[in-house]
DNA sequence: GTAATTTCTTATCATATGTAAAGTGCTTTA
DNA sequence: TAAAGCACTTTACATATGATAAGAAATTAC
């Protein structure tokens, strides 16, 4: 639990009851390579942390499996749409290496926020934070070219190449496996 | 201010010395039709609330003017990117319409979580409904074809087409005006 | 109310991306 | 170790969207 600790000491620092308090509603979870860790159908009432590996959300648009977002070491991953709306997801989150999480309750995590008020600032901040980069991740489909979007992701997860399989990095950014390799082909 | 307080309670009610608190730190605008609400390169510190009219957010890409969002009445507007990390927005927002805005003071508003925990509450749900709603664009925009975003926009905002330049839902949609003529031909 | 400007549409051609199919090489597994 | 399956690439062709330019329609300015 010491790195997520560590982690939310960068974001916005808690008191020791609330660290005491959060880490009460916390589990670690291991996940095999290619497994899913939340289901399809599934609502979402966990907020994952990723201590080690890296996870994606996935979807099917007519049968054809579509990854929205990744996610690795120090990141929190869930449904947003499932998580603050209640609803069932129509995604699942799936483990892309061998991957340890730690899974915080987020009824709980919730509760907490009343008598902790530090931990719904923390909350907060970490939602902004996802905000602002699906604000940018939105500028980034809405006009630049796939050869953009892919040289972009590249220069930001400079491993992400070693770590990810082309098929999900191709409906990442929007395209097929076929145009991903045409652009790579290029340079 | 009345129309606040009503879309307030229907996210997250709030106590009378908040509301009170809120009150304090907002006040009315009023902007003309195509006029700036907040220019680019400035650093967002105000949340918009709005009262009448209809704004966007747009920027500018190699010269071409950028429609990044629209927002109706009752709805909250402001540059994420910006706002939450303090940095020069190159994003400005446009009154589309003769509106009627009602401006927060993101600082003092910040300073206010502080003392009422409901507000930040209420504020916490308001960045998680638009986180919600960006992850939803984000799939529309990486999957569906430029005919199908337009339909749904359509179907969403039945009365857009009456109140907003083809020329900006063109680009909201990703996609030249030309393009979008042509969807519109087709039925 | 007319002229000027802006917005929208249409047409033509160029280009990027999609689809389908076949081939290559790697990994898994029995 | 051979066979099977999977991931990736390549090719050929189809289609959607972009760029440019010209014309029609609507809006704005005087």
């Amino acid at each position: 639990m010491q790195t997520l600790l560590k982690q939310i000491k960068t974001l916005h620092p808690i008191s020791k009851e609330a660290e005491k308090a959060l880490l009460e509603i916390c589990n670690e979870v291991k996940f095999h390579k290619g497994t899913d860790v939340q289901a399809i159908g599934h609502t979402c009432k966990t907020i994952y942390f990723v201590k080690e590996g890296c996870v994606r959300i996935y979807y099917y648009k007519e049968d054809i499996d579509i990854t929205e977002s990744f996610e690795f070491e120090n990141a929190f991953v869930a449904r947003a749409e499932s998580l603050f709306t209640g609803k069932p997801s129509r995604k699942a989150i799936q483990a892309i290496e061998d991957s340890s999480l730690i899974a915080i309750d987020s009824n709980k995590l919730f509760k907490l926020f009343e008598s902790h008020h530090d931990l719904e600032t923390l909350f907060r901040k970490i939602i902004e934070a996802s905000y602002v980069s699906t604000v940018n991740r939105i500028e980034s489909l809405q006009f630049n070219t796939a050869e953009e979007r892919y040289f972009n992701l590249i220069k930001d997860h400079s491993n992400i190449l070693k770590r990810v399989p082309l098929k999900f990095i191709a409906s990442y950014l929007g395209i097929t496996p076929v145009s991903l390799s045409r652009i790579r082909a290029i340079k």
